[in-house]
DNA sequence: AATGAGGGCAACCGCTCCATT
DNA sequence: GAATGGAGCGGTTGCCCTCAT
């Protein structure tokens, strides 16, 4: 555990030696016991109100937005410690494949951790891992050939969801860079296009496609409890597993996330785009699962819509990704 | 035992969004 | 509609720890 910068002594932090001109400096650097402690039971006692309010009345000589990050970040009584697991681990991959770097939607969806936590553990660990498996698979020991096996397994794999999640971000990532009238369903299309590199599967229901377009399977089991939407069981997107069996999660309630209402007011920003996009991805995932009624629907996008209302079980049990993205490549431009 | 490099993590900074006046 | 302040978010920094040499 670091010192805290300054000690205990928070007097050194005051306007030197003058106390009546109230010219109080603020405190930086690593929290004290001490302050924990203040802020601790000032929260407990009063909960949460006007940050710089709490910071002042708890006796802080802290910025409001400090003592926000320090209890959001440390001291709430919710926060999971510990290392991630790599159930967590996988469901942040996926997660980022989805939304990118909005580590706060992230974290809304892994309950106990915090964006910031969720934001170091990707910059150190999870980026670290991709750039070594995109570095082994660009090497020239492992050319396409003898790469096709490890692709395979690659693919059908954790790291496949990796791999994918590179190119779902690249995708997302340029939805959101453009600020061009560049539509999304060109966008789509490139998506097409950026699959066709990929390797061919076998055989997947009979056709020979790229292994992003193979199906998602979703065997999760929903239920409601009063905290919100928990839900475990299998659960396998894009070709890659989660891995989440036998994990539960728990999905915070709805009040913590954007409503898809809300999301589809956001209209034609450059930075939202991906947001819409997902919403779109997530919504055709959605109208996939109902309309198909060859298939059924157990549960899918349980941590990314919740909206579903009624029945206890829905049932999914495929959908194709490439009509996926054909209806992609349908959405109105965001001009 | 000393030391340097790299990694992990806590916290700050700057920006945007939103509500209020 | 403009100004202002608070809240929240993502990017970045810098300190400390661990480990290899």
């Amino acid at each position: 555990m670091r010192k805290p910068i300054g000690g205990n002594d928070t007097n050194n932090l005051m306007s030197s030696g003058n106390s009546t001109t109230m010219t109080m400096k603020m405190r930086k650097g690593l929290w004290s016991p001490e302050e924990d402690e203040k802020l601790m039971n000032y929260m407990i006692t009063n909960g949460q109100g006007c940050w710089s309010d709490i910071a002042r009345n708890a006796g802080l000589q802290r910025c409001g937005k400090s003592c926000r990050l320090r209890w959001i970040n440390y001291l709430r009584p919710d926060l999971k410690r510990g290392a991630f697991s790599p159930q967590e681990e996988e469901l942040i991959v996926h997660l980022h494949s989805l939304l990118g770097n909005r580590w706060s939607q992230i974290a809304a969806r892994l309950p106990g951790r915090t964006d910031n936590e969720i934001k170091n553990f990707w910059n150190s660990t999870v980026k670290k891992r991709l750039k070594k498996s995109s570095s082994d698979s660009s090497s020239p020991n492992t050319s396409h050939d003898s790469s096709s096996s490890e692709h395979r397994d690659i693919m059908g794999g954790l790291i496949s969801m990796h791999d994918s999640s590179n190119i779902m971000a690249m995708y997302m990532d340029a939805a959101r860079r453009s600020s061009s009238s560049s539509s999304l369903s060109l966008q789509a299309m490139n998506m097409n296009q950026m699959m066709e590199q990929l390797p061919l599967t076998g055989d997947h229901h009979g056709q020979n496609m790229p292994i992003m377009h193979a199906s998602c399977y979703g065997t999760t089991q929903v239920g409601m409890d009063g905290n919100g939407i928990s839900y475990h069981g299998c659960y396998e997107i894009f070709g890659g597993n989660l891995g989440l069996e036998d994990e539960m999660f728990n999905i915070p309630p709805l009040d913590n996330m954007p409503s898809k209402n809300q999301d589809m007011k956001i209209e034609n920003l450059d930075d939202r785009n991906t947001m819409i996009m997902t919403n779109n991805m997530n919504n055709i995932i959605m109208n996939q699962c109902y309309n198909n009624s060859k298939h059924k629907v157990q549960a899918i996008a349980a941590g990314f819509e919740n909206c579903w209302e009624g029945g206890d079980e829905l049932k999914v049990e495929e959908w194709d990704f490439e009509e996926l993205m054909r209806e992609a490549s349908s959405f109105p431009s965001l001009d």
